[in-house]
DNA sequence: GTACGTTTACTGCAAACGCAACGAATGAGA
DNA sequence: TCTCATTCGTTGCGTTTGCAGTAAACGTAC
């Protein structure tokens, strides 16, 4: 028993429309959006990244920290950037390899490792931050004033407790 | 030969705090913004669906979908509510093993197939769609007046067209 | 000094994801 | 009618992810 509204989707054109046009009840649906627009912008940085430097979306967030803040060990990235500790430590793993990094013992703790850039990785950070900053400016004028009442709203979610 | 910076890093503790505060340059940088807050929703509603039906969210998201529009094609979900077209077939195979939507050949076009609620999902989905909204309401009084700022910009970068 | 819980980093594993290739079906155009 | 590009859905594959488990080091309490 099928409604008549079925009938006319079971009949003419498989797909109705091509484009991505979202249904109503979910362009308000907040996590909906929340996670749709992420991955969009997401994607946009991740493939700069990989484009210029071969970097992954966790890797630069581990570098810019080391850029930023200094040397620091797995946990220390791990609780500053939001990340899973195994995701740190094998990035850690794959930029040591690639030489953008250096890895040594940290001198009181033998448990700890201490991460911190080489001198080639300083200048590539430094062309990563200038291309992230121009990304973000031109992210930041297309949303025009809507900007930082958005990010003031996601600092709040960020920093929400969590339940 | 490393820095004052480094020495400091590299004595006393090796992971200086435990909180998960974000350094400054970070929790300014939009993607990263957006990233951490989407995951952060995306944790919460998706351990709610699971709980209370075993439901991944692209099998909530296309489910949704037809409880709203009636009966679709897997192109037509895949169209409106921005999953991968493999993602969504994967999701209606599991849904039909278990029971919670129907799948039929289409009248006119036999490449596609038509999904619809079976009558013992469409009662699951209205209990699924109240506790949708009251989780969301209760995130947009979290927010508070942010809330619709929000998903202002939210909406526009979504519609935005991609570069 | 010894025992025990905690911290640090690494690894293994299952699940999910994204992408691309594929076969079948369609329909537009010669 | 006969191509041939396109569409629809499925499947396979490599990568990434998140979580749990492990071993070593640490430090506190006794």
């Amino acid at each position: 028993m099928l409604s008549s509204r079925a009938l006319l989707v079971r009949q003419g054109r498989a797909c109705t429309r091509k484009e991505h046009r979202i249904p109503l009840h979910f362009s308000e649906f907040l996590p909906y959006q929340l996670g749709v627009a992420a991955t969009k912008i997401s994607r946009r940085f991740a493939a700069l990244y990989r484009a210029e430097a071969g970097l992954t979306i966790p890797e630069w967030r581990g570098l810019t920290h080391l850029d930023h803040s200094g040397p620091a060990s797995v946990c220390d990235i791990t609780a500053r950037v939001h990340l899973d500790k195994g995701i740190v430590s094998r990035a850690a793993t794959r930029l040591e390899q690639g030489g953008i990094v250096s890895i040594s013992d940290h001198e009181t703790d033998r448990r700890a490792v201490v991460l911190y850039l080489t001198d080639k990785s300083r200048a590539l950070m430094q062309r990563l931050r200038r291309i992230a900053d121009a990304s973000q400016a031109q992210l930041l004028q297309d949303l025009q004033d809507d900007a930082s009442l958005l990010q003031q709203a996601l600092k709040r979610i960020i920093k929400e407790p969590s339940a």
